[in-house]
DNA sequence: GGCTAATCGAGACGGTACGTCACGTCTTACT
DNA sequence: AGTAAGACGTGACGTACCGTCTCGATTAGCC
């Protein structure tokens, strides 16, 4: 009769795991099928075969069902393995980078985020507590071999991440993007060369 | 049949030109008011003291309307005196973009607009009839004295914009912004000086 | 043009007689079919192929519904034919009356409202606005040819009510009331017969 | 065949007293602070501190739960001490049934049954169980000294209640019902005296 | 003292109606 | 033809209660 352990759950019956992953995955899928002006919390609720007050019970909004949903997808996507060369290595994030904002759903999802947070003092306090993009250039930063030279700051981060955000959010091509942003990037690196 | 007037107007009551700037103040009010989410149709024709079908009659969506009432302030609230001087005149400009995103009633409508284009395709469409930012910036570079040196390409104009850009929306305060981008852009736009 | 006729109905589109019969009609038949505990608002609206919303617009509850439906008809089915002698007046009434509150739809929807009034203060003022039975006991009497000696009171319109009124309320056999009502009624309406 | 004590009680625990106590305590108290209406299953479980699932398991409805809770109160309060005078006893009972079907919490409980069982069967099943008014009225009746010449029948029985109940049942106001009632009643009963 | 069995509390679950809101369309009469 | 007024069908909102279902904990009688 060990005392340590009158680890006492708490009372009830608890939180089923298989509607809460059932609801993610429905906004994943909806975000996909139909667009996030689309989305309901009700379609939600129907799509993931949940009760809606059981979607109201654990999220308010739409928009924390999708920030839950697409916050660890989205560090997964942005991580880049480590070549041991630094310009290839913020090519390789460049890239990633651009295929996220424009292509995953992962991606999509922090987009439609990220303009919600604009007119949204609730979605923009969801965005402020965890900084997927600034994160991740950060962690790339750290990984570089010759980072004796640069410290990974958010600054640096910043400028890295900026023209590819300011491409895409402002609507324009990405395709044409590619170019002028890395060639940006590196002139202002290297000056030097 | 009288003879000098087959200036053939189309026949029946012309619009309400009163009507228009009525709907056009009413959503520049409300949106300082109570913000671009809780606007409605409804409420824009209430506060414009217009029927709800005057406003649908000529206006599809609140973005149509937000665009409209807001796109000749932002022209000129991001246009600057050309000082003869190119820092001068560069740090006024991106003083007035800081401005112009996180205070001005215009600049909080075109961010609420971006927002929505991130997951409207009839938003980003609307949008893309006429982009801003990129043409206030070049008009900036195109007003500078040594702009011999420097074609005033919207490459060039998208450096300007992008930092500024990704700080705001990316819901960063823009006050640490102003050195740091300042800083960024005088170190990349004149290295050699 | 005549001066005394710009008598202006109220602006806007008028209110749908089609759409307000549609309902009433549908709480008769839902009365019937499902009974007035299982009638919601929703279902109101559904059997009358008409908005929810309109339904609301018009009315509060469902008892407000029931209520305007059989006012009317209540009406009709409570009055008899005076045929010149008292005792057959009184015994045709009390057989209508019987006949209406334990089959007709309106004396079953009417029931339902006076069972809802002894909990429901807004139902209860609802009745309170036309006392249907006792409005058609008063009018039973005053066609009476002998009406000189007794005159058509409430309290003795309230006497000839009062047993059916009870018997039926408090859940007996109407059946077996008939014989007991009538014969009490006639003795005391004529002690000295 | 064991002599005292083979009444095995089911196994398991007991059912709660204190448990049935609690509810049938809160119902009454809910009753008369929001009313017949406003009480749920859900609040009636919460008042008596006790779970939902328990008063499920004992009662159906809240009908049900309030049946047990006011029936017996409903005896004693409409039991009177025989004075030996018939005018006496019956005025006293008149009294009393009006004071109870008007002010009494029971009664209040007790009208509220009777109003649902007009569009319920299951509650008019509930009340079809013990005819408490009528119970009691007979009661009276057969406690008078001279019974001789007047059995305590139902029917005699109901003549004494039918005016009271109408009137009640009817929303009429009780005051000005007592004068009315007993004369009716006095009239009725003892013309010859 | 363990076993069995029904109770208790807590609270999540799917379901459904509530009453409100805004949508975009329509039907009036007026200008 | 444009306008104000306002009713219309539609459908999502967020809340409330329904009755059911797990849970762990409790409380009896029986072996």
């Amino acid at each position: 009769m060990t005392a340590d352990q009158d680890n006492h759950g708490p009372a009830g019956r608890p939180r089923s795991e298989e509607a809460r992953q059932a609801v993610l995955n429905a906004v994943d899928d909806l975000l996909v099928e139909i667009g996030y002006a689309a989305m309901t919390m009700k379609n939600i609720a129907e799509r993931a075969q949940v009760s809606r007050q059981t979607v109201y019970r654990w999220w308010s909004t739409k928009a924390e069902i999708l920030f839950e949903a697409c916050a660890e997808d989205a560090t997964d996507e942005l991580a880049i393995v480590p070549s041991g060369v630094t310009v290839t290595d913020i090519a390789a994030y460049l890239s990633a980078l651009i295929e996220f904002l424009s292509r995953s759903p992962s991606g999509i999802a922090y987009r439609a985020l990220v303009g919600e947070a604009q007119h949204s003092k609730e979605v923009a306090a969801l965005l402020a507590t965890s900084d997927i993009l600034l994160n991740s250039a950060i962690e790339v930063l750290e990984g570089l071999t010759d980072s004796s030279r640069r410290t990974a700051s958010p600054e640096t981060a910043a400028r890295l991440i900026a023209p590819v955000f300011y491409w895409i959010f402002s609507g324009k091509d990405p395709k044409a993007l590619v170019a002028t942003a890395l060639a940006d990037i590196f002139v202002n690196e290297c000056p030097a060369a």
